[in-house]
DNA sequence: ACCCAGGAAACGC
DNA sequence: GCGTTTCATGGG
């Protein structure tokens, strides 16, 4: 068990940011949280100004949980009147992660039309498929599949695990990645506009998976992914009552102009307070 | 029995 | 191009 010291004023709250739907595969623990990221599995607990971890180095904590990136410049910057201001202050210490993006990938294609417990469930059984008896726990913190793997799975195969319609879309796009091997550098090096073009050509990624890939596999924070929830509580804005999704989020990229996707994320984690505004 | 959830794709016009 | 329908799944 290793110790991080955090340094006055680095904000972070490790409840807020592993629990906001941002990653789908850590879970609560007696005291802390225990994950798999990136080929590890990690337990980190949080307790005054330390994080105590195990299963990873510092320099993993550091990067994965962006501690370097200065929140103040985000929060000075989006707080731009009093309904986004309450945001904020809910959502004090909440990080923007640094996902793999092909863990994020996968991961958002198979959160299209789902509640975040049956996301949950339906990675979980993906990434430990096949079932092994032998193994006790809820939790398999087994590693997710290779685009390699996951291309040979075969659609009844994942439908066991419960991904339903997106079987086809999982299978066929670790099969497009298979055959687009710079994908991220690619994805990477250009802007918004055109990284978006780039994943939408992928099945089952749409403008809002391709947005949530875009900001939290490549902390692309200028994306604004536009959900059933954002659609909703972009409609205080009066630029956006009624509009389309790609409206609201030509509204918020325009409007929250530094760090939309932070805003987007701060709006989406007080939603349930936010929401009878 | 309906409605909803971090939507996308196919279809009809 | 734009609106509508379909697609699995489980919880309320
Ligand atoms: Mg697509």
């Amino acid at each position: 068990m290793d110790q991080f010291y955090l340094k006055k004023g680095q904000s972070f709250n490790l409840d807020l940011t592993l629990g906001c739907g941002q990653v789908f595969r850590w879970y609560r623990l007696e005291n802390g949280w225990k994950g798999y990221a990136k080929g590890r599995i990690i337990t980190i607990r949080s307790e005054e100004d330390s994080l105590f971890y195990a299963g990873c180095d510092e320099k993993f904590i550091r990067e994965y949980f962006q501690l370097d990136m200065e929140l103040s410049d985000v929060v000075s910057s989006i707080s731009l009147d009093p309904y986004i201001k309450k945001a904020v202050r809910l959502c004090q210490g909440l990080r923007i992660i640094h996902q793999d993006p092909w863990e994020c990938l996968i991961s958002f294609i198979c959160s299209s039309n789902a509640n975040i417990p049956m996301i949950e469930k339906r990675i979980e059984l993906i990434c430990s498929y096949p079932p092994d008896e032998s193994i006790d726990g809820e939790y398999s913190f087994a590693p997710f599949p290779e685009p390699e793997k996951l291309a040979q799975m075969t659609e009844p195969e994942l439908m066991c695990c419960k991904a339903g319609y997106r079987a086809r879309y999982l299978i066929g796009t670790a099969k497009a990645i298979l055959n687009w091997p710079d994908w991220k550098e690619e994805v990477k090096k250009v802007g918004l506009s055109e990284s978006r073009k780039l994943l939408c050509k992928l099945p089952g990624v749409g403008p809002k998976v391709a947005e949530c890939v875009l900001l939290f596999g490549f902390n692309k924070y200028e994306a604004f992914p536009v959900d059933v929830w954002i659609r909703r509580l972009m409609e205080h804005y009066p630029e956006c009552k009624g509009k389309k999704d790609e409206e609201i989020g030509n509204f918020g990229r325009k409007y929250f102009s530094s760090f939309p996707g932070y805003a987007q994320q701060y709006l989406y984690a007080a939603r349930k307070e936010l929401i009878d505004y």
